[in-house]
RNA sequence: GCACCUAUGGUGAAAUGGAUAUCACAACGGUCUUCGGAACCGUCGUUUCAGGUUCGAGUCCUGAUAGGUGCACCA
């Protein structure tokens, strides 16, 4: 319809003006009531004819919209019921119902299909994101990355492309071989039989690993030589301990990642990119690099004056986070051959991507041109309710478990699966609803409501409307169903006046399609909220299931509602219960 | 010190240079539910400051103020 009425208005502006390049929008109007599609043709058009150059002095941009409405008006299709012109010159345009009986009907017959696009058909999108620090328990900041990441995956999906997840654990470091050295001394590794809870004695390594080295110097020696064997891959008691935690911690990082909805296709470990970076970075010395201190550093030319100069390989000859970096670009390159390779990490690494993606330039074009890096903000926690180990970042497990606890509160007969979907919903909603990027200050005392703009909230709307159409007579309505065939052909009560549920819904693959061209999963939040208040407010108002009532154009709607919550909630991540 | 990011009702957020700045929470008042009240309807209240660009600025530019983050061998 979009394209249908730009066409239109290209056509009028060069009957009338012989203007052919005017940029323009045509969009869904911010208040409903202004009709179903606006365009500020005439104000931008306005400008154009303004200017002396062009010819006349004519650029009252009411006036154009009059002629131009005019004109619209007189060629219009068979959709449109009228065009109007308001406020400074705003071109409006309603449809007619018969517009949105044929869209219901198309929601409810493309089903999943229902607001995918083409943006990227064919091409290979690569999203990195969710990296773990293997020994570190996965903590809040993690869930917030995996939150946008998935989102992200699934938008990307939706944009018609062959996705491929990975993720990029940090395996090995300095910490590391501290955690080791005590977990060595300690012997304590194979007493336990609970998963979570031998994560936790790794956890608890690393952070007394970390305090022990640096209080106690005499350690420093053999901890070197600890990181030396596993830097190496030398076959030792310290590789063989190493080797085994990685697995637990491996195992139990896909455990909790499919709880929260995510899946990675690939795995690159840091160890790897380190040794395939330091190659890299050494082959392009002097090129790129330059010998400093015994080290080797990129320094970023005079233009670039916002980046820093940055350490690639450090003068003990092992790479740094920045070589490993451009080992993982060569690898993720290599293998996947990506149009684009997006990664998400927080705010605190912009500088340093900067200048890795910098020296990349200068290495493979490829590899910057094609690299887009979504970076969020970071989640800090007020709330008493929340335990928080880890010097005081509250961990995914706790977290959930606190809010698992919340909704049972409010509904103690739930099954823990329900539960568990509706607490999932509500943390991954108040991470998706700000724009990503925005620092989110976390009170589940306050900003965890189940009520008004809530993930929970979505849901309710959803499971209301499926509960509805299993009670109708009808059969097979259900968006599990794999036949509505009471359904089509969508019968319209004659007398029927357009709602502003129909309204909203026509909208939903616009909404769509801008969250894949900026990476931003929270136009479609903003989307769901307004379409689940409009499905509530018509279902407050509204007697769905009516005996009296021949045409079956209520069920048809509160169908494509669901339909629509439904594919809208899988872009966030967020699944819906069976009950609530 | 240098660089980057942010600033919107009491609170948390939204807004593609466009129409009367949109939601929710909180507060106050109402719906009294048999298709599911985790709902619906109403009241209240907002763009940090000073300039500038524009027909039009929360949005762009300059400056100020406040906060956050990053700046050589950690990740």
């Amino acid at each position: 319809m979009k394209e249908i009425l730009e066409d239109l208005i290209k056509a009028g502006l060069k009957e009338l003006w012989g203007i052919v390049d005017a940029i323009f929008v045509v969009e869904e109007p911010k208040d409903l009531d202004n009709g179903d599609y606006a365009s500020n043709v005439a104000l931008v058009v306005a400008k154009q004819l303004d200017n002396p150059s062009t010819g006349s002095g004519l650029g009252n941009p009411k006036e154009i919209a009059e002629s131009l409405a005019a004109y619209l008006n007189k060629y219009k299709s068979e959709e449109i019921e009228s065009v109007s012109v308001a406020g400074a010159g705003f071109i409006n345009f309603t449809l007619k119902q018969e517009y949105f009986a044929e869209k219901v009907k198309e929601i409810i017959e493309r089903k999943d299909e229902w607001g995918k696009s083409d943006t990227f058909a064919g091409k290979k999108i690569l999203v990195e994101h969710s990296s773990p620090n293997l020994f570190k328990p996965f903590h809040i900041g993690h869930l917030m990355n995996n939150t946008i990441g998935e989102s992200i995956t699934r938008l990307a999906q939706c944009s018609g492309a062959i996705v491929t997840t990975m993720t990029f654990p940090s395996d090995i470091s300095l910490g590391v071989a501290k955690a080791i050295f005590i977990l060595l001394e300690e012997h304590t590794t194979s007493a336990r039989s609970d998963l979570a809870e031998s994560v936790e004695d790794l956890g608890n390594a690393y952070v007394e690993g970390t305090k022990r080295y640096d209080e106690d110097e005499s350690t420093h020696a053999r901890i070197k030589e600890i990181a030396d064997n596993l830097y190496g891959g030398i076959d030792s008691p310290e590789w063989k301990l190493f080797e085994m935690c990685k697995k637990l911690n491996i195992s139990y990082f896909e455990h909790i990642v499919l709880k929260l909805g995510s899946h990675f296709d690939a795995y690159i470990y840091e160890s790897e990119a380190g040794v395939v970076g330091k190659d890299v970075v050494q082959k392009e010395t002097p090129r790129v690099f330059t010998q400093s201190e015994g080290a080797i550093v990129y320094i970023p030319d005079e233009s670039r004056k916002d980046i820093n100069t940055a350490v690639f390989i450090n003068s003990q000859g092992n790479p740094t986070y920045e070589a490993k970096d451009i080992g993982l670009l060569k690898l993720k390159f290599d293998r996947y051959t990506p149009h684009t390779s997006i990664f998400v990490t927080d705010n605190q690494q912009v500088s340093h991507f900067e200048v890795v993606l910098d020296a990349a330039q200068k290495i493979n074009r490829e590899w910057s041109d094609k690299s887009l890096h979504v970076h969020h903000g970071r989640m800090s926690f007020k709330g008493q309710k929340m335990s928080s180990r880890l010097g005081g970042v509250p961990l995914v497990d706790d977290v959930l478990e606190t809010v698992i606890q919340e909704v049972k509160i409010k509904n103690p007969d739930m099954s823990v699966s329900d539960a568990e979907v509706i607490a999932i919903a509500a943390l991954k909603f108040s991470i998706l609803r700000a724009s990503v990027g925005k620092d989110i200050n976390f009170d589940p005392d306050l900003s965890l409501s189940f009520d008004g703009d809530s993930g929970p909230y979505l849901q309710y709307s959803v499971v209301r409307a499926q509960s509805v159409l299993q009670k109708s007579p009808r059969q097979g309505l259900g968006i599990s169903s794999s036949v509505r065939k009471d359904l089509t052909p969508v019968v319209v009560d004659n007398n029927w006046e357009t709602t502003t549920l129909e309204k909203v819904l026509i909208h939903f693959p616009e909404i769509v399609q801008r969250s894949i061209n900026e990476w931003a999963p929270h136009y479609v939040v903003g989307y769901l909220l307004d379409l689940a208040q409009s499905f509530n407010s018509w279902y407050a108002t509204t007697k769905i299931l009516d005996d009296t009532d021949a045409s079956n154009y209520k069920l048809a709607l509160t169908a494509a509602f669901a339909q629509t919550m439904h594919n809208g909630l899988h872009l966030l991540g967020i699944e819906v219960p069976e009950k609530m």
